[in-house]
DNA sequence: ATTTCATTGTGTACAAAAAACACAAAGATT
DNA sequence: AATCTTTGTGTTTTTTGTACACAATGAAAT
């Protein structure tokens, strides 16, 4: 096994991992961040492992700004899976052997790979500004559409279940977006964020009447031109107020 | 130390422990279960460990059921505490000096006890029926009232707060009730519980409307007598509509 | 037995919020 | 110049939440 791999295992937690469920927004879709393992076709979250003096949250940091290079990333832990079954139920048969395999014999060496709590964070990314990177075990990284996530390895659908369950509810007492949509935004733009985390459709003027009465927005004099159509206003966060709202837990009923 | 004690440390996880916040509610009052040090004057939440082959939550059944003696119990992780400096800020000097002194000076050997991550679970007990008893570094388990907790060891004050904010905002999208008050109640009593947990007061006939509108409580024909007063309607909750407020997170805004 | 008193039971009127709804204007495309 | 899809905007209706007052109970005191 590549001896970093051995320092990196000896120098973390061997107990406690960490696993991240990065939500981006593009084309109107929501999607998730998603790695598939060498030479293999499974699929599985981002995640890793937190260095022995390391806090928790610095640690999701840390893995984030590995996946997307992202700095500023809205980030919540959302539940910790503490199952004695998590790897049993795994999709593939002979994951075991594959990474044995591929990684050499010692890669599960019960020095390291112990019976493991996993910390879910959820994370939400500005699609546009994200540069993704396979880590040391994985070949690629691709955004996957919500709706359309294969079966992934271990227990990761049910942690991007759980995540989606967690974001929308966080939908209902904070404000949503900041982390998600570029700066500058159309007003169909937001209420399509919305509409796709809840899942749901929204009227578009009791949408906006909405929005506005937060008192969140900054609607700019600009227009987007370009589309086909009659071009929207854009508007951008008041990130104070927004970070305020955040903080207050306004109730946002949507 | 004990021996049976350190084959307890050695047959469960060492990085990562379990602590509960169990409320319950007696005369009107929030009650938090806590435990003395044996020897000190130090309080703490109730915890353990998981067992190697246990999940998390068997572990806390386990758990609560060691400290109250109940099997019904309201569960719920709110919390994962993952910083590194947990143990930094202990309220008390001289802790780990005491504790060797107490247990013998193996106590913090490096085997057992290493650098940790806690699951914070809530947990909401019937007052009555619970019949607390210490554990085994323990010689004191005692409610205590959730505006008058004392200055906690480790980061325990810290977790009261978060329990209780989580079970706040629990609140708000699901019934609560029915671990923390007896079978039967009144609908005074009810509200009380509603206005400890929330920190406010509430119109009376309005509460009433808006509970009975949620279609989970039974009137009963039997009234309350013995209060000095005029005898309430007694009611008990309805378990089958009540678990399914549950399960479909109905919005209660209270 | 009567009075006292804190508490409970109940309904209505008003205010606020959410939901339903339609037409005119923009602007790229043909 | 006409077409076509999308955007911008305001009013009405319905639902929900809030405020509020008086009669009745029943133990305790007299």
């Amino acid at each position: 096994m590549d001896p970093r791999f051995i320092t990196y295992l000896e120098k973390t937690l061997k107990e406690v991992s960490i696993d991240c469920v990065i939500f981006g927004f593009h084309e109107g879709e929501l999607k998730v961040l998603l790695l598939k393992w060498k030479g293999t076709e499974w699929w599985s979250l981002p995640g890793g492992r937190i260095y022995l003096e390391e806090s928790a949250d610095d640690a999701v940091v840390r893995i984030l700004q590995e996946r997307t290079g992202l700095k500023e990333i809205f980030l919540q832990q959302f539940y910790t899976f503490g199952g004695n079954d998590r790897y049993k139920n795994t999709p593939s048969q002979g994951l075991r052997e594959k990474l044995e395999q591929l990684f050499g014999d010692d890669f599960y060496d019960e020095k390291y790979m112990k019976r493991n709590v996993s910390m879910g964070y959820m994370a939400l990314a500005d699609f546009e500004q994200a540069v993704t990177t396979p880590d040391w075990y994985t070949d690629e990284c691709k955004w996957w559409e919500i709706s359309a996530i294969p079966e992934l390895l271990f227990d990761h659908n049910e942690m991007i279940e759980r995540a989606l369950k967690a974001l929308r509810r966080q939908l209902s007492y904070q404000p949503i977006g900041y982390n998600l949509l570029p700066e500058k935004f159309t007003m169909p733009e937001l209420q399509r964020l919305y509409e796709t985390i809840l899942g749901k459709q929204l009227d578009r003027r009791n949408f906006q009447k909405l929005m506005l009465s937060y008192d969140i927005l900054e609607k700019l004099p600009e227009k987007r031109t370009g589309g086909a159509f009659k071009s929207p206003f854009l508007y951008r966060f008041d990130k104070e107020k927004y970070d305020k709202a955040m903080q207050d837990e306004i109730l946002f009923s949507v």
